[in-house]
RNA sequence: GGGCAGGUACUCAAGCGGUCAACGAGGGCAGACUGUAAAUCUGCUGGCUACGCCUUCGGAGGUUCGAAUCCUUCCCUGCCCA
């Protein structure tokens, strides 16, 4: 096997990550990958309590890609034994555990989103899950790792400071997180590990922890965080500011199109891989007013659907999007419904809850109230206005959601 | 094991016998304005067979005409002492 000669390989790795440490270390490993034709093992943890990747991990995963490329070996731990256990980081609500088998199907479907990014080639990709190698050490295995890291050395953890000054609950096993991911790496003889920037204690840790169990300590390779639509928090499903890699075109473009004007760049960088230039060019073009935000960011929203959906489809939801919020047209596509109703007509407020805009009838009611119910593109002004189904008429709620419905024959 | 302080809706946080479906803030949803942006402004934010009714204030009992508010007990958390 051949690769590409150290600087290049350097140059390729160094690309928009934050902190590679230590780069000499990684350039000798790089020299002996090449002098022995031994591919580097790039180990990537994920998380499988939560199925959905969005672009914010696609950061991540594109930066395994370039690995991949560059002719290493990807090794993707699926942590379903720490899923298993459920992290109860927070508060008093005990997060639900998973079974061995939503950890395993959730890691399916992650390592098929991920596919997206990744390439999948077995030559290019390993798939393990810690519990292979974590369910089998004994409580005596456990406490001569835990003997392996001081408190004080755990502590260094900001999160883990600030719970414990501020008085909240640590419980003992949330010491043995970093511990485990860092077994991981002493398991499956990581060279490098990837993470976000947030990861970096973490994949430190499993530094010093291969050097006690006697190995090579990896190399650490943080990414940046993407912030999430909102701008401020960083991207994640449980706070509904993310774009789905697995979106509809209509959903990445809309979302898209949603982001601050300050995360322009940022998304055109991280969300799209534009180049460095580019992200320059395109920063400048905004401060000095020749490139109008909302130009840009089409762009970017464009290219983000093209990169998981292809150039058409990019296209196409840009049209889309022009034709409805721009033009006030109807979506090209508005799937269609059949409910039962009187031959008299039926009630908005019964009609929103039916069809599943509004999870109960008191928030159909104030949707309506709100002024955010149309039926055929005319607002409906109360809640005791009754709905003529005997032909079809086209509901919208909200700005998003729109459906035909007709009485069900 | 002992002492103290706590557990309120998505989150934070008021309430401390009736006027509490529960102040306020954040978040969320909807509306106005726009570039479906941000900022700003407005309304809403438990459910229902809806001018009334039902279920909520860690769990279970109890006192009372009436409890999120008082008592008992259990569970949970933090701090201090051992």
């Amino acid at each position: 096997m051949s690769f590409p000669p150290l600087n290049e390989q350097l140059d390729v790795i160094r690309q928009h990550a934050v902190d590679v440490l230590p780069e000499d270390e990684l350039a000798r490993k790089i020299e002996r990958s090449i002098a022995t034709g031994t591919p580097l093992r790039v180990k990537l943890g994920l998380d499988p309590s939560r199925p959905d990747i969005h672009i914010g991990h696609a950061v991540v995963l594109r930066k395994l890609r370039q690995f991949q490329d560059l002719g290493h070996v990807a090794v993707l731990i699926v942590g379903d034994f720490t899923a298993m256990i459920g992290d109860p980081t927070g508060k008093s609500k005990t997060r639900q555990p998973l079974t061995l088998e939503q950890t395993r199907e959730n890691g399916q479907t992650y390592v098929e989103q991920a596919a997206a990014v990744i390439d999948t080639n077995p030559n290019r990709l390993e798939i393990r899950h810690n519990s292979e190698w974590l369910d089998a050490l004994s409580f005596r295995d456990v406490i001569s790792l835990a003997a392996k890291y001081t408190v004080a050395q755990i502590l260094e953890r900001d999160d883990f400071t600030k719970r414990y000054r501020g008085g909240e609950p640590i419980s003992v096993h949330e010491f043995l997180y970093p511990l485990s991911q860092a077994y991981d790496s002493v398991a499956i003889r990581s060279d490098i590990e990837l993470g976000g920037t947030d990861q970096k204690f973490n994949l430190i840790v499993g530094r010093e922890i291969m050097r006690a169990y006697g190995l090579e300590p990896q190399c650490v390779l943080t990414m940046p965080i993407l912030e999430g639509l909102d701008g401020v928090e960083k991207m994640s499903k449980s706070l509904n500011n993310y774009i789905g890699v697995t979106d509809s075109p209509t959903t990445m473009f809309g979302r898209a199109m949603s982001i601050p004007d300050t995360l322009i760049a940022r998304y055109l960088q991280y969300g799209v891989f534009a180049s460095a230039a580019e992200v320059e060019q395109c920063s400048a073009g905004l401060a000095d007013g020749s490139l109008h935000p909302r130009t840009a960011k089409v762009d970017v929203a464009r290219r983000i659907v093209a990169t998981y959906h292809g150039d058409e489809a990019g296209t196409a939801a840009f049209e889309e999007f022009e034709r409805v919020f721009v033009r006030k047209d109807l979506p090209d596509e508005i799937s269609s419904m059949a409910i039962d109703a009187p031959l008299e007509g039926i009630n908005v407020v019964d009609l929103v809850h039916a069809v599943g805009f509004a999870a109960s009838k008191s928030e159909a009611r104030r949707l309506v109230q709100g002024g955010g119910v149309q039926i055929d593109g005319a607002k409906v002004g109360s809640i005791g206005d009754v709905i003529d189904l005997s032909s079809e008429r086209v509901l919208r709620v909200g700005k998003l959601k729109f459906l035909r419905v007709v009485r069900n024959a």
